[in-house]
DNA sequence: GTCTCGATGTATCGGCCCGATACATCGGCG
DNA sequence: CGCCGATGTATCGGGCCGATACATCGAGAC
């Protein structure tokens, strides 16, 4: 999973781990915490030694004149510059396309969908179906304790599965309106006040060197 | 967190770990996945290493009478009954007490909610507060993003974000509610339609030996 | 009668990821 | 000039998961 986050975000452009982790957060926030560096790190050597990913050759390191770098100071270790492979890239698009069971798990459906913007539709709509059957199980599940199983349940209990049912049919709901979305061509977002140009997704950004 | 648990069903009554899977996927699976077999076994192994926990005296073993026992088939593995012992107990309120940060994270918080039945009062209060707390700093982590970086992120991005604020906007205002049923000394639920009266809790359920 | 199949039941292993921690640099502010 | 918070890289122990293996049991198929 965290593989697959790091690949989309370098695919935006070459950065250091630490920027990469702001990035992840923002992107993949929503969803699940954002990663820790304590998996950060080892799966950015991993991605580099499969030649996922490779150091260095940042923007700012070439715009530097030879001979003019910036002063070594004692020891420095400098930031790390990680970029995306050719290699890193074809593998992205695989990742993105290949859905298992743990892409419609939370964490995995999070990052997943982070990336759709990237994604062939029929993926989109594969994953997004998939969520959606997870989803409605555990909304069952909810539904089943509450309906058998509630006089056996302090209050507290119960209103902690109501909750989680709430938020479940709310999941189930907002996933619906993301297929109707995605069967009619249109690009997610609220209604459109008054225009109807559908507004555009940051164009894509296939590449930017 | 996982002991916690543990400690907490096998309050109410001793259970084997299969059936104990299947309480803890009631009891916490609002919230958070059922824990695996790959992390029950072994914690349940270190729970009675410590001593919080041992094994056998089921009320089932005790009601076969001595010398009539169940035929020992060939190299029975049998299934082996947990009881929480008194140290257990006292640990269980302990562990209950004391509110750490992770606590207030989603899996923590969903397994000592479970609980609040047996917490005392201000506990409660003291739980609520500090998740309530970090909800809203992921609340307005997300409006950060949708207000001030929403034009460099995609469609699916922004909805992503818009969902996650919208979940965390909800939580924030079930938290309201349960902090003031709690301050006013009632018991959580839906607002009674005409009735005053505070739907019993089960009547709390402090011992059932 | 027996055979297969799904539920019950115990258990381990590799691997992902987190939280805590350590250490070093840098810019700004008193 | 010294301190502090942000930036930045890195490791370590531990918690938990998913897959897997293996064994028993009741029930329905044939």
């Amino acid at each position: 999973m965290l593989d697959l986050a790091i690949l989309g975000i370098l695919h935006e452009s070459p950065m250091h781990g630490y920027e990469l982790r702001k990035q992840l957060a923002v992107k993949v926030g929503a969803l699940r915490a954002a990663f820790s560096y304590g998996s950060l790190y080892p799966t950015l050597r991993k991605l580099q030694a499969i030649g996922w990913i490779s150091e260095g050759d940042a923007d700012d390191e070439a715009a530097a004149p030879a001979g003019a770098e910036v002063p070594p100071m004692t020891s420095r270790r400098g930031r790390v510059v990680y970029k995306i492979t050719a290699e890193g890239k074809e593998r992205f698009q695989e990742l993105l396309a290949q859905a298992g069971p743990e892409t419609f798990e939370d964490q995995g459906f999070g990052v997943h969908f982070a990336f759709f913007a990237r994604t062939d539709p029929a993926t989109r709509l594969r994953i997004l179906e998939g969520r959606r059957r997870k989803v409605e199980e555990r909304r069952e599940g909810l539904r089943d304790v509450l309906n058998r199983a509630a006089e056996r349940l302090d209050a507290y209990t119960l209103e902690l599965q109501r909750h989680g049912l709430d938020a479940a049919e709310r999941e189930v709901r907002w996933l619906e309106e993301l297929i109707a979305s995605e069967r009619s061509g249109r690009t997610p977002g609220p209604a459109p006040a008054g225009g109807t140009e559908g507004m555009k997704p940051h164009s894509d950004t296939p590449e930017r060197t």
